[in-house]
DNA sequence: AAGTGGTCTAGACCACGTA
DNA sequence: ACGTGGTCTAGACCACTTG
């Protein structure tokens, strides 16, 4: 099946993208488990340990999860991956706390410029474009656009239905079988509008962080852009550099 | 030297913290050679590809860099990591300028609260306090004070000597022995100050970007307090979420 | 030519979870 | 008891760098 020809690829690469392509294709779903690793050297005609450090990379990469006795299952968006991955605002003790959200809007809409450019849309495309705010130890803290490319995320938002759960990457996952692996963030400082300044309970101009983020699934292909405003005045956001 | 009894700590993390031991006691200094893999095996009378795998784990830290054909080295501060690890400030296009700076302050001080308790110094030290100013593509864009425990970089700043090299943290390594390996970064978005605007030419009141970092050595011992306050008019914080 | 890291194999034993 | 992942070994060959 597969070969280590001289300078050509290594194998143990060649398996790690063919597990990818397949899990890709939807092959297997979220939490699904995978074929073993001495099942997996049989068939593809390699040695365990070969299969193993390809498989190695992809848990280092959050796309595959081992448990010991029982097997190498396809990652999911649990609370805590969530959480811990996704989620970087904390308070002034360094704890995340889980927001509340509650949604102000959800339609769809032609996409503007910005949308077509940041989520690589043909023009004249259209979003699912959602509104909401969340809130922090009660009190409303991060104002929140949500852009989706419609034909991502079919049946979704043709109505305004604001009834969304608050953990939206879990919805995209078991919903639409849109896993998002990674994302890009730019974060800015900016004055608060009008607009934001009502919804947080503060005086337009106050300094607002923004974080304009690109989620991708593991292929890189943009499925969500979404642009938070937070009052940093009792949180911030919390970034390791390794 | 090491052995491996059933339930106890695996070989590979004890050596690897071996190896992490005689790093932190300055045996080795970064851009040194280490032993071989398999100098190392036989040394400590183990396997070539238990040596292999500590050795993998230092190296996805950038603790040490690997060199085929060469040897295994001890990681250094080059301008390359400077940037792409520590640095994250990036231009409209997404890419990173390397900034100019001008120290405009350098002076030793009695630690405030705020630095004792983010440096864990003990109260009544000292610290070595820097202000800077630096340029992205000539434009005042970023206003730095830096805050370093005097005990660990002894002789500097006895004199306001404002002639600092615009990468520190080369300066920490080549004069001081320090080398930083992360780091934690709180952002909030914060008003310019009269004394900020006046430096960054611009209006009192606008939105500034502050990025409080605290610097670490590969023994998680916090050695520089650095706060940044950032003009994101041109310029955004790039995060990547892996 | 000799030595280094990089890949790959085959096989052993252990720890863990399930049946 | 069995199968899974986790650790460890011993040895092979390759690619790259240096003398």
């Amino acid at each position: 099946m597969f070969t280590h020809k001289n300078g050509a690829i290594p194998l143990y690469i060649q398996i790690r993208e063919f597990l990818v392509a397949r899990i890709s294709k939807g092959e297997w779903l979220p939490g699904d488990i995978i074929p073993s690793e001495m099942q997996l050297a049989q068939e593809l005609d390699v040695s365990q340990g070969t299969v193993r450090k390809a498989i190695t990379e992809l848990v280092e990469k959050n796309v595959l999860t081992r448990r010991q006795g029982r097997g190498t299952f396809i990652a999911n968006h649990d609370i805590r991956r969530a959480l811990f991955h996704f989620f970087h605002i904390s308070d002034k003790a360094g704890h995340k706390v889980l927001p509340d959200s509650k949604a102000l809007y959800c339609r769809r809409k032609k996409a503007t410029q910005k949308e077509i450019s940041k989520l690589q849309l043909a023009p004249g495309s259209k979003v699912i474009r959602i509104e909401r705010i969340r809130f922090l130890t009660d009190k409303p803290t991060i104002l929140e656009t949500i852009s989706l490319p419609e034909h991502f995320f079919n049946e979704f938002g043709k109505v305004n239905d604001c009834s969304l759960p608050n953990m939206l990457y879990e919805l995209y996952e078991q919903q639409f079988g849109i896993t998002i692996h990674s994302a890009n963030e730019e974060l800015r400082a900016i004055a608060a509008s009008e607009h934001d300044a009502a919804l947080l309970n503060l005086e337009a101009g106050t300094p607002l962080l923004e974080i304009e983020r690109i989620a991708l699934t593991l292929e890189k292909t943009p499925v969500e852009l979404r642009i938070s405003r937070c009052n940093t005045k009792n949180h911030h956001y919390q970034n390791t550099i390794f």
